[in-house]
DNA sequence: TCGCCATATCGCGAATCGTCAATATGTGCC
DNA sequence: GGCACATATTGACGATTCGCGATATGGCGA
């Protein structure tokens, strides 16, 4: 297959979600510790392509569990995560695609 | 000369200031309308290196004189806009070794 | 069905943002 | 000095955000 990714620009409102997603260091630091998934405390090797439970999250970051879930919810709308449901979990992980397409608006953009 | 630019990264504070401004959709348009100095009306061709002058900025942007100052304020504090004095005009132009230093930063970081 | 656990959503007060009008500062001209 | 103009700063106020605890929803096992 590999058929290229998506090459469309974000749009205005998208860059908003994206850039108020971003602009709160706490959110920030849960899309840069989401790279490396094995870095949470609990992480099964086995979960690693499916991302990281709400609460392995919670707990490195050290914020409530509705402040993590909201801000996770935030992250998911600006398109910067994918959120899986498996039996009672959530797992996060990074959506690097259009992680790659937002830098690329960016760089045509600004 | 041509040293090449600083390849600094962003600290965490000075990317919570870029993202901060950049969360502001009329700040995000002064950014790219300052590409083209020329577009504004009443731009000399003389003033395009030094920048455009905040009552052009103002008049294309539609917003208060005091809002158009504090978000060029806003932008120059976050790395994105250089200010330059002359006489009683201040002409604010992008800072794009600056800019381009982000989106640098931007890539390694997320 | 009844709990239990993981997650999501609601409601709140404190803090910050968005935007303006009013005022202050600085600069050139007479 | 004194005025006019360009810009910066301040004060105000509704709207939004931050982060929390409380509560609701959904899935699993007994």
């Amino acid at each position: 297959m590999c058929l290229g990714y998506d090459r469309r620009m974000f749009s205005e409102a998208e860059l908003l979600a994206v850039f108020r997603a971003l602009s709160n260091p706490a959110r920030r630091q849960m899309l840069v510790w989401l790279k490396e998934p094995m870095s949470f405390p609990g992480q099964e090797p086995d979960d690693v392509e499916i991302g990281v439970c709400v609460t392995d999250i919670q707990q490195r970051m050290g914020l409530g569990q509705s402040t993590t879930s909201q801000y996770l919810a935030m992250l998911r709308q600006a398109g910067l995560v994918v959120a899986t449901r498996r039996g009672k979990w959530t797992y996060y992980r990074r959506d690097e695609a259009n992680i790659a397409r937002l830098l690329e608006t960016l760089r045509d953009v600004f």
